[in-house]
Parts: C-alpha cells; sequence; structure tokens
DNA sequence: TCTGGGGTCCTAGGACCC
DNA sequence: TCTGGGGTCCTAGGACCC
C-alpha cells in the first residue's frame, strides 16, 4: 500500500496564540520570547515583524533595532501546550498513529484512509479545516510518501497552504531547493557542502555516495538518502506515533549580567536542581547521570558530569552532585553567564523501587511529594532548600539537605 | 548578530574487561 | 614484556531542531 504521510506545522504559532489572547495585536509587527532590552531570542515573529527582517533566533536587540516599532511579549509555554494539546485531539479523529514532533508541529500516518477521508488532498483540506475551526489558528501542511518529504512539503506550503507531493516526484520536487531545506542540515554543513560547490538538494543527487561518504562519513550517505526523499537511517526512519521515554531533562538559567558571586551562582544550581528533581518526580523517573553546563562571559561552554551509585529524584542529592562538579570546573573568579542542570541516563520508577532503600530515603522521598504538591497549589518560590530561602516552612519540612547520609531529619 | 531554553543524536577517546 | 580485537560504559563537545 502506497504510503501517506501529512506533516502539520503550525503558522507563526506563538504568535497567533497570542493573538488570540489579545486581539489588538493582529496585523501588528510582534515578538514573542521577551522585551526589546533583554537578553535572549526572538521565540516567534509575526508576519508583519518579519518583513522588518526580524526571525527567530535573532537575538532580540537585534529585533528591536531592525524594528522599534514592534510589541514584544513575553512567551506562555502554558497556553502554547493547552493548544498544542487540541491540535493533537484534532488529528487523532483522523489517524491514530499521531506524533508531536515538537510543540508546535506533528506527523500523521494517513496510510490506507482514502476510504474514510478520500483522497490525500482531500484529507489534507479536510485537516487543515478542523484544526482551524477548532483552534482559530492557520497551519500549514504537507503530504507525501515520506516523513521527511512531508516535512519539506509543509514548509514549502507556508503560509497556510496544503501541498500533496505525488509518489515517485519526491527527488523532482526536492531538486532546485537549497539544501539547508533539508531537516538536519543546518549552519556548518551548508558551509562545508558549498565549499564542494553544492548549493542545491539537485547538485547531491548527481554525487557518488563514495564522494560524500569519504567527505561526511556516514552522514554523507544519510545525506544522499535524504535528497531521495528517503526516511531511511536515524529519526526520520521511526514509525509514527511510536513516541518514546524522554532520555533527558534539564534546565538552564542565563543571567541578566554575568556573575562571578559565588553564593549566587550555587544557589542558582540549588535552584534548577530542584527544577530538574521536581519533574523527575512528576514523570516517575531517576536519574543517574548528572550534568553541570557553564557559559563563561566570552560565551565558551563546558559541561562536567558524573555517574551516581543509584539513580535519583531528590533535590538534595541533585544539588550536591552538581555543585560538587561546579566547584572543581569554575575557578572562582571567571565571570558566568549561563549554568545549566541535566539529568541522563533516566530510569523508570519501577525497578528502581529497591528493597534496600534506607528507610530515612523512603521518607525524603515522601517529603518531596508533599513539597511538589505545596509548589503546586502556591508556585515554586512558595517552598524551597536551604540554599535559596530561609524560613520556617522550609526548616520544618527537611533540614540538611546536602548532606544526606547524616542523621535522619524527624517527621515534617 | 553579542547570541534563550528545551531537547536529540553523533563522534571520539579512555578505561576496563574478556 | 611494547603487545590484538572487540564490547561496553563513561565523559566532553558539537551540530541541529523548534
Amino acid at each position: 500500500m502506497q504510503r501517506l504521510v501529512c506533516h502539520v506545522d503550525m503558522d507563526a504559532f506563538f504568535v497567533s496564540v497570542e493573538e488570540l489572547f489579545d486581539p489588538t495585536l493582529k496585523g501588528k509587527p510582534v515578538v514573542v520570547g521577551g522585551q526589546a532590552g533583554q537578553r535572549g531570542v526572538v521565540a516567534a515573529a509575526s508576519y508583519a515583524a518579519r518583513k522588518y527582517g526580524v526571525h527567530s533566533a535573532m537575538p532580540l536587540r537585534t529585533a528591536a533595532r531592525l524594528c522599534p516599532q514592534a510589541t514584544f511579549v513575553d512567551g506562555h509555554p502554558a497556553r502554547y501546550r493547552e493548544y498544542s494539546k487540541k491540535i493533537f485531539a484534532v488529528l487523532n479523529r483522523f489517524s491514530p498513529l499521531v506524533e508531536m514532533a515538537s510543540i508546535d508541529e506533528a506527523y500523521v500516518d494517513l496510510t490506507g484512509t482514502e476510504r474514510l477521508h478520500g483522497p490525500p488532498l482531500r484529507a489534507g483540506h479536510a485537516l487543515h479545516e478542523a484544526i482551524c475551526k477548532a483552534t482559530s489558528l492557520n497551519c500549514s501542511l504537507g503530504l507525501a510518501s515520506s516523513r521527511l518529504v512531508a516535512k519539506v512539503t509543509s514548509d514549502q506550503a507556508k503560509p497556510n497552504g496544503v501541498l500533496y507531493i505525488l509518489p515517485g516526484q519526491e527527488a523532482r520536487f526536492l531538486a532546485p531547493l537549497d539544501v539547508r531545506k533539508i531537516p538536519g542540515v543546518g549552519r556548518k554543513t551548508e558551509a562545508a557542502l558549498r565549499r564542494l560547490g553544492i548549493r542545491y538538494v539537485g547538485d547531491l543527487g548527481k554525487l557518488a555516495e563514495s564522494f560524500l561518504a569519504s567527505h561526511f562519513g556516514r552522514w554523507g550517505l544519510a545525506l544522499a538518502g535524504k535528497a531521495r526523499g528517503e526516511d531511511a537511517g536515524g529519526w526520520f526512519d521511526s514509525p509514527i506515533g511510536s513516541h518514546e521515554a524522554a532520555k533527558s531533562i534539564s534546565h538552564e538559567h542565563t543571567f541578566g549580567e554575568d556573575t562571578a558571586d559565588a553564593v549566587q551562582l550555587e544557589t542558582t544550581l540549588t535552584k534548577l536542581s530542584e527544577m530538574v528533581a521536581k519533574r523527575l518526580r512528576e514523570h516517575r523517573l531517576y536519574a543517574r547521570t548528572i550534568q553541570l553546563k557553564l557559559r563563561d562571559e566570552d560565551f565558551e561552554t563546558t559541561t562536567r558530569a558524573c555517574t551516581l551509585d543509584h539513580a535519583t529524584q531528590l533535590d538534595a542529592q541533585i544539588a550536591a552532585a552538581v555543585i560538587g562538579l561546579f566547584r572543581k570546573a569554575w575557578n572562582g573568579k571567571t565571570p558566568i553567564r549561563l549554568l545549566g542542570v541535566y539529568g541522563g541516563s533516566l530510569q523508570q520508577e519501577e525497578g528502581q523501587m529497591n528493597l534496600l532503600e534506607e528507610p530515612r530515603t523512603a521518607r525524603l522521598r515522601q517529603t518531596f511529594r508533599s513539597v511538589d504538591h505545596i509548589r503546586n497549589r502556591f508556585g515554586d518560590a512558595s517552598i524551597s532548600l536551604a540554599k535559596t530561602l530561609n524560613n520556617g516552612i522550609r526548616e520544618r519540612v527537611h533540614e540538611n539537605p546536602y548532606d544526606l547520609p547524616g542523621k535522619a531529619p524527624e517527621g515534617k
């Protein structure tokens, strides 16, 4: 049976959602991601702002210079997640095989749904209309025989379009496009290809695979396959809807101004550790690898990782590990721009429940569940570890956050 | 251009084991 | 003692995506 993949990509998603909450923004140059003077980058720009050269990933200050009259809006992740769920629900009516590839982008496997939804283009238009009706948001839609081609197609359909590539026409459709349009080809690969005189996808097809392999290794062979529109190898190869478990959970923070204040730095690491631990508990996951990320004033980035004897989801254990790494990695002088805390090598709760767990660790776990509950009701700032806060609630919740092997905390 | 925050995947080298 | 060929785990860095 002919495979039919649909890729759905929302148009200027964050901006469009903000317009629903504030209709006066409609038609104006709008930048989502932060205020004009802030450190940070553009998360999304309205089409009116794009006319001035503003685009996502651009520094906010640059955007403000290019388009001073733009309205700058802070992002609202909860709103975007809410709309993302609505979109998923609509897509699920068309096929059980749906995969959200990001908050504003999804793949739907429509293979074999012709009797239900009609031929590809009709199905596509029905989907497009259903999304618009349910969310009042525009999207663009690509239909093709592979995930890769469907994704490139939805991009070509923008804005607010539906496009179908007939089976057999994949390579011909891709050939005139810039190599940068191939997912996975970024700035570096584009530059490397340019040096070899390769600019368009069609140029790739003309080259011997041995040539590509000699310059790019395995990646070169994958590239040749992509130029033909194949999903073979790598992420695109996985079946649609086979959502895999998270592999890492992380939080990072860029300071408004670089700082070499050890107390501020370690307080921030503690806060980030708490956020990571909270999410681990929400997902019933345990992290065995803890990683620190440092970025200095020159934008030099270093990472330091350690693997624990036992996977954990406890604030204090993560904070202790990451602060240990930090004290070894930082010279105490260099101003720091960014700190990050990562949990990796994640394990499910099952299999982790080990009988050897110390009773006091089990009590701590219970304590943290209660802490999460309070945080969910009253906000993250309501309760915190010793390093970040000094109030009675924390004292009663647990003392001695770093020195776990010490005396057991008594009750709460 | 003065560069966020959340992720994924890949490579490469060293340790360690058989 | 100057020495092979995996396999796996761990760490560090980098490209890329939205």
